[in-house]
DNA sequence: AACTATTTATAAGA
DNA sequence: TTCTTATAAATAGTT
């Protein structure tokens, strides 16, 4: 159809330019007959197509969209036929959604809830990988005190050290000018913009109520069920 | 355009069944033109349209497929720009990763890894957290070995009680017949079928070494880092 | 579903 | 790309 000055056969045309100009006319044509069946038969149309070079055309009818025009596509012919990609998903967020439940189930287990269901021998062998555990943290947390300790007494080796040299500084400054005393504002061992838990240390015998509060767990968040 | 014996306006024809007549003859001028179209061209082309009845009919290049030309639209595009609901998912699988990872992360403390990013306070509160959990764990190990211990001793009891109603049945017997002796052929307690584990409070001090395989941890098939 | 007078689309050329 | 135009195709109204 769409003939004038000859017949055209309905093959492929070879002429690349020629083919390009047939396709952007034609285009035209089609877009313009989409368009007047939306109007003249209150019809919803769309269509999108690509050139041999991959070019992306589409139209679709004033009324609507071209992702409603999909939405009542998949809607028509029956959801789920569509997107594989989708249904992975779906699966993998199942998969996932278990997964952290055993998560949390383990947790709680090892927060000592939920204990029922455990075998005898599923106890035993987590008491005894909960004791191990118990251990290796004992054993860090010895050795971030350890740390603590040396470093705070670096530091305090450091203010004696700063401070013995403020007073022979002093001491040789009252005796060139009688008039300067020793002046003490409680700032001479210069702690005054340090962070304050650097001397924790003196505190490690209180006993902090909320003190795992702040451990990052999950589970106040994310409830067992849901 | 499309007239003959008269021209018509582009607007829509309010005689329903000339308006259904008309969707039909131009519906398939339509697709014949994108049928020559695709041919002429070398392109590819996708047409979806709705009646005013919500009636589905499309067109599709031979070479190609509806959902293939979705997913090309889509890709031409923009993938994400799509569905609402995809992402949405998306969003939520992403989430759940992250909990999951934090789950896990908080596991692995918890057995007594992964302890270097943890500040002190935090393994003070993890420590008394798990010595806490621990002695619940132990509380209820020891209130299941109770609990067996008592089930054991009814079914001893009882095991002796039916031997000895047997030997007096027996020995009765004997009284009778003098020919029948005692029969002892190993099965007497009634034993022979019941779950061998409901004798494992005899092996509570062997030490197994791979008790808490089983304990349904999903840190093995899980790793950390994915 | 077929017919046909007319309008529209468009191939080729400019 | 756009315009022109001769001609092929599409189709509105009718049967």
């Amino acid at each position: 159809m769409g003939m004038a000055r000859g017949k055209i056969q309905i093959k492929r045309i070879e002429n690349s330019t020629n083919r390009q100009v047939t396709y952007s006319k034609r285009r035209n044509g089609l877009f313009k007959k989409a368009n007047e069946l939306t109007v003249l038969c209150d019809a919803k149309v769309s269509i999108i197509m690509f050139s041999s070079t991959g070019k992306l055309h589409e139209y679709v009818s004033p009324s609507t969209s071209t992702k409603q025009m999909f939405d009542q596509y998949q809607k028509t012919l029956g959801v789920d036929i569509w997107s594989p990609q989708y249904e992975k998903m779906n699966e993998t967020l199942k998969r996932l959604k278990e997964v952290n439940g055993n998560l949390r189930r383990e947790i709680r287990q090892r927060m000592g809830e939920c204990l029922n269901d455990l075998s005898f021998e599923n106890l035993r062998g987590l008491e005894q990988d909960m004791d191990t555990a118990l251990n290796l943290i004992r054993e860090r947390k010895n050795r971030v005190i350890a740390n603590q300790i040396v470093t705070w007494n670096k530091k305090l080796r450091n203010a004696e050290e700063r401070y013995r040299n403020l007073l022979h500084e002093l001491e040789a400054r009252d005796h060139e000018d009688p008039h300067y005393g020793l002046v003490d504002n409680g700032s001479v061992f210069g702690f005054e913009n340090e962070d304050p838990r650097s001397i924790f240390v003196l505190r490690l015998q209180s006993n902090h109520p909320n003190l795992h509060s702040g451990a990052g767990s999950d589970l106040s968040t994310y409830p067992l069920l849901d």
